[in-house]
DNA sequence: GAAATAGTGTCTTTGAGACACTATATG
DNA sequence: CATATAGTGTCTCAAAGACACTATTTC
């Protein structure tokens, strides 16, 4: 009850975490240990604990890292959810955020009673997930594709060196269709976000030059599109 | 106290409501009649009523009619504010939203307890507001120039029916810069949302053209920038 | 040399900026 | 008529798409 006399809402957070593997499109998940939707698979999140989370974004950090080992590269506000019929528990206020990583894998058994483990986004319709975890998930999507066109935010998927190659391959993932080479470097020129390092090799071909984030830089905001 | 044990910080619901008059940009502002923050200029928001507000989308537009008598003609989610000092009764989450209206005057007087009122935005540095408000609507601010450079959301500052002329003023307005006649025709037209009416005269001159946004369009995607 | 991948040159296409021009209204 | 606002024609400019070309590496 507040001082209003009003009976809150139970407030959670729900992260959507993205990574790329082998040319697919990953979501991190975990097994509920306890009910509602006991083993079934959902989004890592819960509770904010006002002892320990300085804000919404400091509580998706500490529950991405105690329930899954990993620490997101980008994290950013998705939507709140609500209603009173997302949750059995009762009327329901879930802050999901959208967060991005290299591929790394995780030790799926973190404690005693969760699992987490990377799921591809194309073999999600075969899992029934708890709550509204389906739809959120589909919305964080969409927002991943859009901001691939117009942000350089698909670089959060890839080590803190990169080549273009790479980098083509993760946006070709996330928006499911090819782009142009040339476009892309274009666009990494005109960001004037990344420099140059040494160089690296790949299979068969050319080594490829290697770029890296320039520090301090806003990489969340580039004014065109690509691809739409 | 949830389930789990953890004390729940508490949830609320704040409005940046936008609209323009005589080519200035207003926000809808409410004196607090209670402490903390009696008798400052605040943001219209307040606690989610699980009974009334079917989600906090319900809750913003509920609290909006409540608080001021007006109803958004647009409202979007714009961003989770939370902390444990940005309110003097603890740790808080707030959920704000941005919302669009054309410009209605406010019966100032809407309970015995609390004055709403337009004010413009260039003079709210001279205010003291409630909370983060100040910040809140400085985001909201920025959030809205940048959705008027790719998308025709400033029509919703506009009554059903308007002219081009209406809205380069209104685009102008909230952009604070000139744009091209032209190019906005070019993007009325490629646009697809709207139909065109009879007409209307303004001051002066050539009587001008009455668009109206086609039924069912959804008007919060448009694919290129303007003006940057 | 063949195959594979990296990177360039350049023509086309799209849409905005600039701005002069025409059109239609009022007094 | 002058003035004011509405709307068009069209050249330029910026950035993406398409795609053939060159470059560098492994086998």
């Amino acid at each position: 009850m507040t001082e209003q006399g009003f009976i809150q809402p139970l407030f959670t957070v729900d992260n959507v975490m993205f990574a790329i593997n082998n040319a697919r499109l990953y979501v991190l998940l975990v097994k509920r240990a306890i009910a509602p939707y006991h083993n079934n698979w959902s989004l890592p999140g819960g509770f904010v604990d006002i002892a320990l989370d300085k804000d919404v974004e400091a509580c998706a950090m500490r529950k991405l890292k105690q329930k899954t080992g990993l620490t997101p590269a980008y994290l950013e506000q998705l939507e709140v959810f609500s209603g009173a019929d997302r949750d059995p528990r009762g009327y329901s206020v879930s802050l999901a955020f959208f967060a991005l990583l290299p591929y790394t894998p995780v030790s799926s058994q973190i404690n005693s009673v969760s699992h987490a483990s990377w799921w591809p986004l194309d073999q999600l319709t075969q899992l029934t997930l708890a709550f509204d975890h389906q739809f959120i998930i589909a919305q964080a999507h969409q927002r991943l594709q859009q901001k691939a066109l117009y942000s350089m935010l698909p670089v959060f998927c890839l080590p803190a060196t990169f080549t273009v190659g790479q980098l083509k391959m993760v946006i070709e993932t996330i928006l499911g269709k090819d782009i142009q080479r040339k476009s892309l470097m274009r666009r990494i020129e005109a960001s004037d976000m990344f420099t140059l390092t040494e160089q690296k090799q790949v299979s068969g071909g050319r080594q490829a030059q290697l770029y890296q984030l320039k520090p301090g830089v806003d990489i969340t905001h580039f004014s065109r599109n690509m691809g739409a």
